[in-house]
DNA sequence: ATAATAAAATTAATAATTATCATAAAAATT
DNA sequence: AATTTTTATGATAATTATTAATTTTATTAT
């Protein structure tokens, strides 16, 4: 959810003295909005289209922000670029893409999610997250 | 196995017509006895270290090489670094990490491996490879 | 051994990211 | 509400990462 989201950042703001500002409130927004799976270069130019006068380098810092307070993530689909994921855009979920024609369905398996669990806490880790994509050719390439 | 890997290097220059040269067969002996999650700077510095005449933009290339290989293989540890893993060294495995202390445990579950393979196949898909991170706190932190 | 071809190094160019700093805005205090 | 304190912002510069272009050098096939 959105709001969720939102109220996440606001929390995460006011626990490590930061300021709510106008920058940060519009560059969230957007990127809650937004696809799934934005890079940073993407994400700047729709902030850009909104407010003209918001500078790279504030994009770049409420995007550090965003990972450190857990509502975005990065993630790999193989290519080198680094995209960020709106983590509580759907919940939880994993990737399948298609190395042919980079189709990309989320998806998400209770028992895998239960083994992940198991095998941490084989090796005395709690669990606190985890990503995972499976690479393959999709049945129209 | 170092040599199988240097073989199946081998064969993918000669059945892309590339040469083999003194630069890359040392880059890719360096890559292949190397920790296994190598940046390209990590890399290039032992590079230099061995010989100092190799330019960086060879060592581009021939990471290039390996990744179309497949002997590379980029992860993501959510650090927003793109790392370069050594396919062959220790078969396929997974990554459990500590997100206190950065420990790095190597991990492989076949039940995972073959539900993996079951999901992908319920979508149509012929699985070809993965990525799995597990993120966690360990038990001495 | 020689010619043909491709790769390397070097340099330059471009792109991505981070640092600096003066100004502006937000929160705290009066 | 005005003032003070603190922090964020935007512009620029600096740094770092990556790719491109070109001449020289090395490799392969003949």
């Amino acid at each position: 959810m959105t709001i969720e989201a939102k109220e996440r950042f606001d929390q995460y703001l006011s626990k490590k003295n930061l300021k709510k500002t106008h920058q940060r409130g519009l560059i969230v927004d957007i990127f809650l909005k937004s696809a799934k799976h934005l890079t940073y270069e993407e994400l700047y130019e729709v902030v850009k289209a909104k407010d003209k006068t918001i500078g790279l380098t504030t994009v770049y810092r409420t995007l550090k922000l965003l990972t450190e307070s857990g509502i975005a993530k990065t993630v790999d689909f193989g290519d080198r670029v680094i995209r960020y994921e709106n983590t509580f855009c759907s919940g939880h979920h994993d990737h399948l893409i298609c190395i042919r024609c980079g189709k990309n369905i989320e998806i998400l398996d209770e028992n895998i999610e239960k083994l992940q669990r198991e095998i941490a806490n084989r090796y005395g880790f709690t669990l606190k997250d985890h990503t995972m994509s499976l690479y393959g050719i999709c049945n129209e390439c």
